[in-house]
DNA sequence: CAATAGAGGAAAGGATCGTTCCTAGATTGG
DNA sequence: CCAATCTAGGAACGATCCTTTCCTCTATTG
């Protein structure tokens, strides 16, 4: 029996299984008396976490939503379904929150049994089609990255630079930057005594990581992503372009997901301006649409049309020799 | 101050933030001295959660990844990622995780602070795009049904059928189900007194859910499968073609992140057979690979090729006019 | 070998805890 | 409107636990 704490995390871990629970439940629960719970539930008051109490017949205790989050205890499947989310987006399936779920899968990763870990890289080998041409990131190497900016550990990798030349690195890093469906790290380069911008999806990490390293000043964030943007080359989209769609705006809106101006031109034609890494891409998600288009003054857009048409129709083609005319 | 329960958390959110400490770290954030730190970790270990310990000029504390998962201590932006993952997980984004994210997803809920709330909905309409006919589901309506069937709580909801006739529901929740993009959800509908089965997607929930029911015997598991899969009318995708493409299996296989079966034919060519439950969404995907292939004995996919083909050439046209031959 | 860091025993005063009694107030349902 | 049900919280007491202050010992690193 090891006393109170004990009970207040298991206190905690039933108010979080179910939502209503009366102080004779919790008492049979955990082992005590209604007034030790009582006393329990005010402890956990003190402690930041709101318990909603009700009199009367229908009553009972329920954890409050408004105050502090508490520790959450998961068990081994929610724990999985956790990191499993967490990696998906931090791969970018949803726009702006990469950084900070890298920053909890790191967490995540550094208290998670052993025993969990290889159920969740059996899900990252299922991951539904998400359309995106160019390299995917590991989400193993980008939570280590994570863990040794926060640890400040020395970094070695092999890198595979843009010529196919690869290098032995070995770098204090220091912030991971998210740029669409890329990863940059922001580092000092102790060999070469300068800061550099590294490709994630370049990087090998080797193992172990070093030795502790004693932080140096950085540069501002204004001036790191400036830093990043220049290595990028560009801070927007490669491609972009003018469609005009023959459907009403709210039609074309309800089947982008992404939040892109759409601008009705009149009831039945409305116009907007996707950007895509990848012109292909572009083409793609158009005929998603499942409505008639036009393009407007973007050759390489109608190009990738022009290609995945030629495509299509040789593999009609292909197929009416194949099973024969109908 | 509120005793060594609330110094127990803290350090153990200490240990999860950063890895290494050593117990002068810990003594200075904690107000304690360090032999009362010691007393701690032994605390923490004789709860289940173990904490590696390595003694010289390089040790000190860190929280060990064999043993129970510790609960979870995460600060706002962590739970908003966390949150924001098991939606788009539940999703169906990652297969086979959809309902263990959902409970996750229902006990994160239930202990969110409200102010949290409105900033993982601002996220979710930023989702980028998940290539998917047919109705997205929910999660706010996903978790409302999960938490009703883990506190066994009447729902009330506004039910559009097939036919497109409303009807008013009240009903016991007892099962979620997922299956590919669709939920399910399995209740003993109070009125018609028999089991029922409801599409996820055209429920309308009314707030707030009833009072509490005492559950009756479920059916055994394989039963309400049997019954959701009648329901469904399938239990497996609506088109299946066959394909062959004129690119090496291993380049195929690296293009489709779904785990379809590629048997290479020879070494420039591979065959498969993707499923899907529109023969649009076949087509798109196969444009995605970015190599030329043939159709084997499947009508509806040429028909939807030949229908993209045309869009796509009437696109061209339309274009050229309107920027002019070069 | 020296410096650093964890491990843990002993003892003592003080704080805390869980219990057993109360009484009071709120809510629900018949 | 009453009875049942549930939370709220004060008081007192004995037992337990906790933190601190001293120690000594061992493992690791450079």
């Amino acid at each position: 029996m090891l006393g109170t704490s004990a009970r207040l995390l298991r206190l905690l871990s039933l108010l979080q299984a179910r939502r209503d629970w009366t102080s004779g439940e919790l008492a049979t629960r955990l082992g005590v008396t209604t007034r030790t719970v009582r006393n329990d539930v005010d402890r956990l008051r003190s402690l930041g976490y709101p318990v909603d109490a009700r009199p009367g017949v229908a009553g009972g205790y329920r954890l409050g939503t408004h105050g502090a989050l508490p520790p959450l205890l998961l068990d081994d499947e929610e724990a999985v379904a956790v990191a499993v989310g967490l990696r998906t987006a931090a791969n970018g399936s949803v726009a702006g929150i990469e950084e900070t779920s890298v920053r909890a899968l790191a967490k995540l990763q550094q208290v998670l049994p052993a025993r969990l870990r290889h159920r969740i890289s059996a899900f990252q080998s299922y991951t539904l089609p998400m359309p995106s041409y160019g390299p995917q990131v590991d989400p193993d190497v980008l939570t280590m990255i994570a863990s040794a900016c926060r640890d400040h550990e020395l970094l070695r990798f092999d890198y595979r630079a843009h010529s196919g030349a690869a290098s032995r690195r070995s770098v204090e890093p220091y912030r991971l930057l998210n740029d669409r469906r890329r990863w940059y790290l922001v580092a000092w380069d102790t060999e070469r005594n300068d800061w550099r911008t590294f490709r994630v999806d370049r990087i090998e990490p080797r193992t172990p990581t070093g030795p502790r390293f004693t932080p140096r000043a950085l540069p501002p964030d204004r001036e790191i992503t400036a830093r990043v943007a220049r290595g990028i080359g560009e801070a927007t989209w490669r491609y972009r372009a003018r469609v005009v769609v023959r459907a009403p705006a709210a039609y074309v809106r309800s089947r982008l997901p992404i939040p892109v101006e759409v601008r009705p031109l009149g009831e039945d034609r409305c116009a907007f301006e996707p950007g895509s890494d990848h012109p292909e891409m572009l083409a793609l998600y158009l005929g998603m649409l499942d409505a008639d288009f036009t393009i407007v003054d973007s050759p390489e857009l109608v190009d990738a049309l022009r290609k995945l048409t030629r495509r299509y129709q040789r593999a009609i083609d292909a197929s009416q020799q194949a099973s024969g005319p109908q």
